[in-house]
RNA sequence: UCCUCUGUAGCUUU
């Protein structure tokens, strides 16, 4: 069983949930860790659909199955089911507070996180770095800052963290700073600052971070490949994808996208029918893609055929109307989107004041939920 | 061996 569970959790993170499946089926006697991992498996694929279905055949709950469950909602980004599974939970512990703050702050509502991270029973140093991740998503650098030197313990994750937080806000020579100072590296530093250089124009410095790091992954990998696709060298970051021993689909969708936003439909088109597997992310990119090159159907067929829809692929949609000059069917398409975000509401606001549609856009600024 | 924190790809800011 012991290592029966092992393969379960080694699958679920390398995204084979049908193997991890396969292993939990054939055991007999499963114990509570094969049950947490199988959920964990399905949630880290996107499913909580399905880590609920195994979470309700289990013949006990304790408190790390519901967070496991929990987690699945808060992963999925589904905030309102989340919500309920921590309010139906018989027992709570830090994890529960920790993931439920998270959740928030994934949602825009960073507000939300504070609050619970007062009201919290107690802290430990991973609601300390949830907190300075909660900011980070939301653009909060003064107050991820505040949490950081108010801490009472850092470990190597809230020094990533609190770089992070520089790199987003785009202040290079802080970020570079904060490196020196932090007392240990590790890849995901490394990582952080060559996608600060390469998010900032850097792309030498970039390259330097690459070639310095002790170690490199896919991801370390990935972060070159879109540092050399940001600075628009097309032919440069060609050679360099197919230098690359390994690629998964954020490689391919780097190049789907470098293509599109450099209007070269035709290219991204060929790589993106090479692409040995697809994500909504890469179909989202391809959707881009058509947009911008003013073949609104396609990317309209191209959306309507997408088995799952996110956020994302409904604002990217939004702004296809707009590119293609279709403000009647965008305010349509707008009134469509379940459950819009800031990005949504800018994008409609922007849209109606860049052609000169004043009262609408005003009627939308004061309608929208929040501003920025 | 199970649950929560940090790194890479897609959407808005004319």
């Amino acid at each position: 069983v012991f290592l029966h569970n092992r393969l379960i959790g080694i699958y679920g993170r390398c995204g084979s949930v049908s193997d991890a499946c396969a292993v939990f089926d054939a055991i007999r006697r499963k114990d509570c860790y094969s049950w947490h991992a199988m959920i964990t498996a399905y949630a880290r694929s996107g499913n909580p659909e399905a880590a609920r279905r195994v979470f309700d055949q289990m013949p006990v709950w304790d408190v790390v199955s519901w967070n496991s469950i929990l987690g699945a909602f808060v992963r999925a980004g589904f905030l309102a089911e989340a919500e309920r599974i921590f309010d139906s939970m018989p027992e709570r512990n830090l994890v529960s507070w920790n993931s439920i703050a998270a959740a928030h702050a994934q949602q825009g509502n960073w507000l939300d996180s504070k609050r619970i991270f007062d009201s919290m029973p107690g802290r430990d140093l991973v609601s300390w770095n949830t907190m300075i991740d909660c900011y980070t998503q939301n653009s909060q650098l003064a107050n991820a800052n505040m949490e950081f030197d108010l801490m009472p313990e850092r470990n190597l994750v809230s020094w990533n963290a609190i770089l992070s937080a520089y790199t987003r806000d785009g202040q290079v020579d802080i970020a570079e700073a904060i490196f020196k100072e932090m007392p240990q590296h590790d890849l995901i530093s490394w990582t952080v600052l060559l996608v600060c250089f390469s998010q900032n124009n850097k792309l030498t410095e970039a390259k330097k971070v690459f070639e310095t790091m002790p170690e490199r992954d896919l991801i370390a990998w990935n972060a070159l490949l879109s540092a050399n696709a940001l600075s628009g060298h097309l032919e440069k970051t060609s050679v360099l994808f197919n230098s690359m021993n390994e690629k998964d689909v954020v490689s391919w969708t780097i190049m789907v996208t470098m293509f599109a936003q450099n209007f070269s439909l035709e290219e991204a088109l060929i790589i993106f029918n090479q692409m040995p597997m697809r994500n909504l992310v890469s179909w989202t990119s391809l959707i881009s893609a058509y947009a911008v090159k003013g073949y609104l159907s396609e990317a309209k067929n191209l959306f309507n055929q997408l088995p799952q829809k996110d956020l994302v692929a409904w604002n990217t949609m939004l702004n296809a109307y707009y590119v293609n000059g279709l403000m009647h069917e965008l305010k349509q398409f707008f009134d469509q989107i379940p459950g819009k975000n800031l990005i949504s509401w800018n994008a409609a606001l922007s849209a109606f004041a860049a052609i000169g549609h004043v009262y609408q856009a005003k009627k939308l600024f004061e309608t929208m939920p929040e501003r920025d």
